[in-house]
DNA sequence: TGCGATCCTATGGTATACCAACATACCATT
DNA sequence: AATGGTATGTTGGTATACCATAGGATCGCA
């Protein structure tokens, strides 16, 4: 199977459209096109090297994504966000992220028990290390594992979705250094729960971990605003 | 916010692509476009009277809703559902909802215990006239107002983008008629709860209605399956 | 000098034509 | 009959043209 797949001609069937996207997805999940921001159709067609057509229907998929407004009459910016709206989607994360933390506990086996702990050590590593973008990585391949033992792929599409449009916030609670418990201890305890195979603790972990992210957002937000 | 809305001076900037959006979803959504059957481009062209631009630049957008499925070389189709993917999404809804009624419970006022009387009544003439349509648009109103009063607009978003992709199923469960316990007696104990401000009792009564659903779902998909 | 009308430009919205890559089905030759 | 080529249909990608509108700059008039 594996030589197969080697064999196989790997060609990639990415799309220039999928390409844009990515980039133009990127772009703003990293801060690189700020919050509010104007997004001028022939200026990315320049920057990107495309047509306005590939433009137009990135544009159109992000803006489905929640990640680009379009203001009538004045064309597409990268989408704003206060606090209600923060406060909202790490509600909803809340109630995704425990729920799936605990049906991972009850199926989780020990194949998956490695894996977990695999990565729990990659956010440490990228934590000590101060390297960001690598925590935010490890982080997601973290929850990646519980959401996919748990079987929750939809749920898992929502979240995703849902940090897409606090990138932001992500990056900068995940870099504040002054939580009284670390951020990995927090991710080592769900890490534990679930290895138990503890579904109500599993839960609580999740549930500490997230309340406190939200403090640190909560507080992030509101003083920049 | 929905206040402003009505405000709003309703110049319709409803652009054509926004039109064809709608139309697009509403025939996926009611079943006119059948489960994956191809999306041929020029033929929508042909059939709506529009542009490629305008065509392609919807299905972007109907591709990250979810509704429509790109296949590689082949292009765009109605997206398939399998019960795996709809359970989730019942476990989901199952999540949001009952956090929405209880939230909502609490915050329950005056005015939007008349509305949601209202609403329940609506439902319930609705059904006993066995008018599909307007009973899953009252169903929908229903559940918008309870998400509203409770401030979770973006897990109504959530909710209602899930609920697209499951809206086959949607009619069916809702048509069915051999319930133990009929659809709208279920919205009236919802109804009822909030407006005793329990938030528990709401919990539980949007419990006791999606389990219902979600029984006759199963059923209905695995036996046309 | 100040105000308003007018024109210009930038931008988005739409339509159309064209080409390349790919898949599929069909057909012809061997 | 099997192989190989061909025709067709579809998408992906691009370029271009045209129009409508918004916002700003300019100009003229009071």
């Amino acid at each position: 199977m594996d030589q197969l797949d080697d064999l196989k001609i790997t060609q990639p069937p990415q799309t220039l459209r999928e390409i844009v996207l990515d980039r133009m997805r990127n772009a703003i999940l990293s801060g690189r096109f700020a919050s509010g921001e104007r997004l001028v159709e022939r200026t990315l067609c320049d920057q990107l090297g495309v047509s306005r057509s590939v433009v137009r229907e990135a544009i159109r998929y992000l803006e489905a994504e929640g990640l680009v407004e379009i203001m009538p009459n004045k064309g597409p910016m990268v989408a704003r966000m206060d606090w209600a709206q923060a406060e909202q989607i790490y509600e909803i994360r809340q109630l995704l992220e425990q729920n799936a933390a605990a049906a991972c506990a009850i199926k989780a086996d020990a194949s998956l028990k490695q894996k977990l702990t695999a990565a729990t050590k990659a956010i440490e590593a990228a934590s000590a290390a101060h390297e960001n973008p690598a925590l935010i990585a490890a982080t997601t391949e973290f929850y990646e594992l519980i959401f996919t033992a748990a079987g929750h792929h939809i749920a898992w599409e929502v979240v995703q979705r849902l940090n897409g449009r606090i990138s932001r916030l992500r990056l900068l609670t995940l870099a504040t250094t002054d939580r009284r418990v670390p951020g990995p201890l927090r991710m080592a305890q769900i890490c534990a729960a679930i290895c138990a195979n503890d579904p109500d603790a599993a839960a609580q972990a999740v549930f500490d971990h997230l309340e406190e992210a939200t403090k640190i957002a909560r507080r992030l937000l509101k003083e920049t605003a």
